[in-house]
RNA sequence: UGCCGGAUGGUGUAACGGUAGCACAACAGAUUCUGAAUCUGUUUGUCUAGGUUCAAAUCCUAGUCCGGCAACCA
């Protein structure tokens, strides 16, 4: 039975841990057997291939499980972020194969439930007005292994933490002077629930409510509060937010609560459902890769250092950086699946995105020839030949049809194509040697001609056509030189040098690599020269390539290298080097 | 030194008391009009020490190592 032929066993999903939750879920019917997930980005940056990890977990568990995911940016913080980043997470996401339908949200969508909820806890005596400093509240915050002490604001009169509560929002104040804590635990072995602050002071515009607030929610307070207004029944995130999730099941607890003694409440939930028990946060771990720096912090210094072109320069793991390198969204996908979903916090190692990548291009990307580093080839035996030849688009897909590649006695051929002296187990072509050329018979070199540097420049050559019994071990791919069009290429390798540029004890950009792009001039056959932008091909035996979105000209597109194709041959070379 | 997680070949993951499997990587071979792809095979693993059990990666105890937590960041 041929490959073909066989019926593809349903891929073997991996039951990973969230998708045992989810099903023990279901299976005990909470939240009225419906699964609703969000994810939930800060706009301060553009998306990676780690938040590619989950976007494919949040909404692919939602699409499993017949749910629904939510895409919300979570802007608490005015201070850090932007719509240039709320626009690009948009196309991102939509870009790796994800629909959140009409389930677009903002947390600040959500700000006067929130500020509402925050009175109802002062008024219920679980949250006050402090008026100690950040500095000073190191003291009393305590450390891990040391309870911590109480505020002396910590038992002021509601009405009190009422009325500064108010005048906080009206501006009266100015950043840092006051805050609103919870009223949790100042000796908790947790040091989330030693009286975390939930609200404070920012005198900053917000790029979606503008100038309306002058106290903004933290994280903590907010995000349990955005699911549940939500109906968000899975709350996926990375495992740093484990030690926060107390908190998360104290605001959670008390706003069901409070929902259950006031009716009016229920005003704040967008999406309420009869049969909602509320969210329950779990944590996986990150995804990290080597050969990279995945955090925020990190690609925007590569990117203010100008030591890539942008947030989008092909050799960033960000997700438009991936896309304009040529990485396909079912490759990304395939490659989160993959490499799993646990606890465990581990290091992927790049060429498993590689193999990924090449095992979905193989299979799609249409064939065609391009040399890189020219060497001429004339052949002497002008009879006979074809002016063009007829070549496959897609060895591998039939239906790809094929293509006419004009031929001439002029060729171009790759330099490393040819040598003068070849090692052993070298079985292209050679002085007297013969090998095939891609779709139009065989080459024998006669002689060769030389420069004045003494520098091979031109390889005289008898032309054997296809119907030729001739043994050879290599096929060798070329251009037509009349008709070879030249096109740049820009060649691009691993960013860093290191598999772990991070953590090292120099700065991770000292592991920069130096050659991470390399770009030439490329001869291309004429067909490629029409390329669209984000087309892409398999150069054979060379590497796959895609016409560049932004730098690519109508007749002029300039390809960057996606990864290159396996080359056993560069193994057994590269250590006697 | 407090709390919360975690530990299976080089890497990532599966096995949920019953033959340690899969993928990537590496290596060898077959095949090939891409030194690609494809196919076959090989090497390499349950953190340690005790215990429970007919049987332990899995359960228990103790330890070791790793990650996270002390922003008015998310």
């Amino acid at each position: 039975m041929t490959t073909e032929n066989s019926t593809p066993a349903a891929a073997p999903v991996n039951k990973h841990f969230v998708r045992q939750i989810i099903e023990s879920d279901l299976a005990a019917g909470r939240n009225g057997g419906r699964v609703v997930t969000r994810f939930p980005p800060e706009p301060n940056g553009y998306l990676h291939i780690g938040h590619a990890k989950a976007i494919c977990i949040d909404f692919g568990m939602a699409q499993e499980y017949g749910g629904r995911c939510h895409l919300r940016m979570d802007d608490t913080n005015p201070a850090k972020e932007e719509m240039e980043y709320i626009n690009a997470i948009q196309t991102d996401v939509r870009w790796l194969g994800f629909d959140w339908g009409r389930h677009f949200y903002h947390a600040s969508d959500y700000f006067d439930a929130m500020y509402a909820f925050a009175e109802k806890l002062i008024e219920r005596g679980q949250a006050y007005v402090c008026a100690v400093s950040q500095d000073d509240w190191k003291d009393y915050r305590g450390v891990p292994t040391r309870p911590g002490k109480e505020s002396p604001w910590r038992n002021r009169p509601a009405t009190e933490s009422l009325d500064l509560f108010r005048r906080m929002k009206t501006g009266e104040f100015k950043e840092g002077e006051l805050c609103l804590r919870a009223k949790i635990d100042m000796a908790s072995p947790n040091i989330h629930l030693r009286d975390p602050v939930i609200y404070r002071i920012l005198h900053a515009e917000h790029p979606h409510t503008g100038n309306k607030w002058c106290v903004y929610p933290m994280y903590d307070f907010a995000h349990p509060l955005e699911d549940a207004f939500e109906g968000v029944t899975h709350s996926l995130c990375s495992i740093e937010f484990e030690v926060h999730r107390p908190l998360y099941d104290w605001v959670i607890q008390n706003l069901l609560a409070i929902r259950a003694a006031e009716p009016a409440v229920a005003g704040w939930f967008v999406h309420d459902h009869p049969q909602y028990d509320g969210p329950q946060q779990n944590e996986f771990a990150r995804l990290d890769l080597t050969y990279t720096v995945m955090s925020k912090r990190k690609l925007l210094e590569l990117v203010e250092a100008g030591l890539v072109s942008g947030w989008d320069d092909p050799r960033m793991p960000t997700l438009c950086g991936l896309r304009r390198r040529g990485y396909t969204p079912a490759a990304i996908r395939t490659f989160v699946e993959t490499v799993g979903v646990t606890k465990f916090n581990s290091l992927t190692e790049v060429a498993l995105l590689e193999h990924c990548i090449r095992e979905d291009l193989n299979r799609s990307a249409l064939r065609r020839m391009a040399v890189l580093r020219p060497l001429k080839v004339t052949i002497e035996n002008v009879e006979n030949l074809p002016a063009t030849i007829e070549a496959q688009n897609n060895p591998e897909d039939p239906a790809a049809g094929t293509r006419q590649v004009p031929f001439s006695r002029e060729l171009l051929i790759e330099a490393e194509d040819f040598m003068e002296v070849p090692p052993p187990k070298y079985f292209r072509l050679t002085p007297g040697g013969s090998v095939r050329l891609r779709g139009a018979g065989f080459l024998t070199c006669t002689r060769v001609e030389k420069d004045s540097a003494g520098k091979v420049s031109n390889i005289i050559c008898k032309w054997s056509p296809p119907t030729t019994e001739l043994k050879v071990k290599a096929t060798i791919h070329w251009v037509s030189a009349p008709h070879a069009k030249p096109v740049t290429v820009r060649l691009y390798d691993r960013l860093f040098t290191v598999p772990e540029p991070d953590g090292q004890e120099q700065d991770f950009k000292t592991f920069l690599n130096p050659h991470s792009l390399e770009q030439l001039t490329a001869y291309v056959e004429p067909a490629v020269a029409a390329a669209q932008p984000g087309e892409g091909f398999q150069f054979e035996r060379v590497a796959y390539f895609v016409a560049d979105a932004l730098d690519s000209q109508p007749g002029a597109p300039v390809f960057n290298r996606t990864v290159t194709l396996k080359d056993t041959w560069a193994k057994v070379e590269k250590p006697k080097k």
